[in-house]
DNA sequence: TTGGTTCAATAGATTATATCTATGCATCTT
DNA sequence: AAGATGCATAGATATAATCTATTGAACCAA
């Protein structure tokens, strides 16, 4: 069977990319022509055509659609394997771009990145704080080598370990009735005004759908843009809210004038897990971190 | 980043199945001190050694064994690149290879295949009838390009989807004592002389596992090669067995002298599905053929 | 319409590279 | 020690990739 050259499916790929054949060639750092002929190539290779050539630029066929986005993935198996390859020349060493969402970076990183560097000197770690959906973007164009996100979370092409769970807990001002009521479950919240994070944040979806909320019909449409405003919303009086025990415990909203208690039965939570790019070359060193996550976790009071 | 070229992981496959450059080079038609000269680039490129050069031939290392193993991947993917696109030239056409299991062929294949005929006369189906490890192999290594097996079958690489049940009823010599007991479950066959089929159907570990049999104690050791062997065999009196219900219907055992009955409460079965490989280009076509053995296997009595 | 502009295709020259032949240099065998 | 086996090296050659220069088609503005 005759294959097409990685480079073409570069070509192809950039192709797709600018939507132009000169463009596509600067990208590459080729001239034109040299860039034509390699997509007509392929096309000749495949027996389809790809491109649709038109006066304005050039756009894809439906195969070209299907071929361009194997063509990506192969170009990423390919990238993965030059890197591993690498790492195996050098383990654990070199930079490991981690993310983490903004509901569990401040609280949980600190604890564990001490102890990892401490375990791993070698290990040069960048951090990068985003909402879920960004960080698996980043696992996939490869500027990330793996996240700390809240499970489950599936999708195609990631990996995920799940480290531990994460109990939410009940905040309101001192003095509100839900602080003195005997029992507290989940679907008390329901027609209060509950607090949330704004749009975007996996927390505020998982609360509402801890407590059955309905977002619409929240009487208070109030979103805050970070748990630490948010806990200042809820001292200032302006409703309740659910934290994650694990920022609770580092602090979160300590010296505010709050109530903070346990649900009843049944206790609501998210699980936490790390993720990766599936056949990423820092695979070892992604469960290598989740492991020292793992044990942070299950070390809490 | 530099990327090391499909041709040069072509040879570095071959150099790991054949251990000698001298014969890897023969297998991809080019000289020897070509494909020296392409390993020696693909270890500058990646900057590791991946060969063993020893007095007698090559061995790789170990980062070698990883390379290559991504280096098939990649491989599989650029092919299956190619035959998409050739498919989506000429869709639905072009030889097509379906497996199954040797206790499914002859009984279900008939049924689906003729109404596969005439709706889709242009698809070129060639059969191989073998046990599920040798077809999933198949898959894998692209000589196959769907299987129908009994499910559930786990596999990385390997997609499925489910079809169907598949009853297992019972079957003795008339006269034998379990075919005249008011009821009959699966684990009454402990301890009788159960005949199964030999080592590597499906069928013989589904049985085990369904009667909780202990196929060590067994007391007659005997195996059958094939499923009308087992029937003619427990016919001869020389035991008891099960056969799936969709061999019954198609008109195993008919004629001979057997007692066939259902099991009471719990029904004893198995599940057929289809499998392929993932990322296959003939995906759709499994998909089209699995709902064809679907509708066959819902049309039964 | 007409002339300018944009963008891709083509032709032919020029590198770059892939591959070959021929040979050398070890190691193992007999 | 001589032959056989197996990989590396060197230099020649063929193949391919890429470049420059140009053409031709479609669009746009006057």
């Amino acid at each position: 069977m005759h294959l097409p050259t990685l480079r073409q499916l570069q070509f192809l790929c950039a192709l797709a990319d600018e939507k132009s054949f000169s463009r596509a060639a600067d990208v590459c750092n080729v001239t034109q022509p040299t860039l034509s002929s390699a997509i007509k190539e392929v096309e000749a290779i495949l027996g389809v055509q790809l491109v649709e050539r038109e006066a304005r630029g050039a756009s894809l066929t439906r195969a070209g659609e299907e071929t361009v986005e194997r063509a990506r993935a192969i170009l990423s198996s390919a990238a993965d394997l030059v890197s591993a390859a690498h790492q195996a020349g050098a383990p654990l060493t070199g930079p490991f771009h981690l993310g983490a969402i903004p509901t569990l970076a401040p609280y949980l990183l600190p604890r564990t990145l001490s102890a990892l560097r401490s375990g791993h000197p070698e290990l040069k770690l960048y951090l990068r704080e985003d909402q879920t959906d960004r960080l698996i973007e980043g696992l996939r164009n490869r500027t990330l080598d793996a996240a700390l996100i809240a499970l489950p979370w599936a999708s195609s092409g990631i990996e995920t370990e799940t480290l531990g769970d994460d109990e939410f807990l009940f905040i309101a001002p001192k003095g509100h009735k839900l602080s003195r009521s005997k029992k507290l479950s989940p679907e008390d919240l329901n027609g209060e005004d509950v607090l949330l994070l704004e749009d975007g944040h996996c927390l505020r979806d998982h609360a509402i759908a801890a407590c059955a909320l309905s977002p619409s019909a929240s009487p208070s449409n109030i979103s805050a843009t970070s748990l630490a405003t948010l806990v200042q919303m809820v001292a200032g009086g302006l409703g309740i809210s659910l934290v994650p025990k694990i920022a609770a415990e580092a602090g979160l909203g300590a010296g505010a004038d709050l109530n903070v208690r346990q649900f009843d039965q049944p206790l609501i939570g998210r699980q936490i897990g790390i993720a990766w790019r599936a056949g990423s070359p820092r695979e070892a060193e992604a469960r290598m971190i989740g492991k020292s996550v793992k044990k942070t976790l299950a070390a809490r009071a």
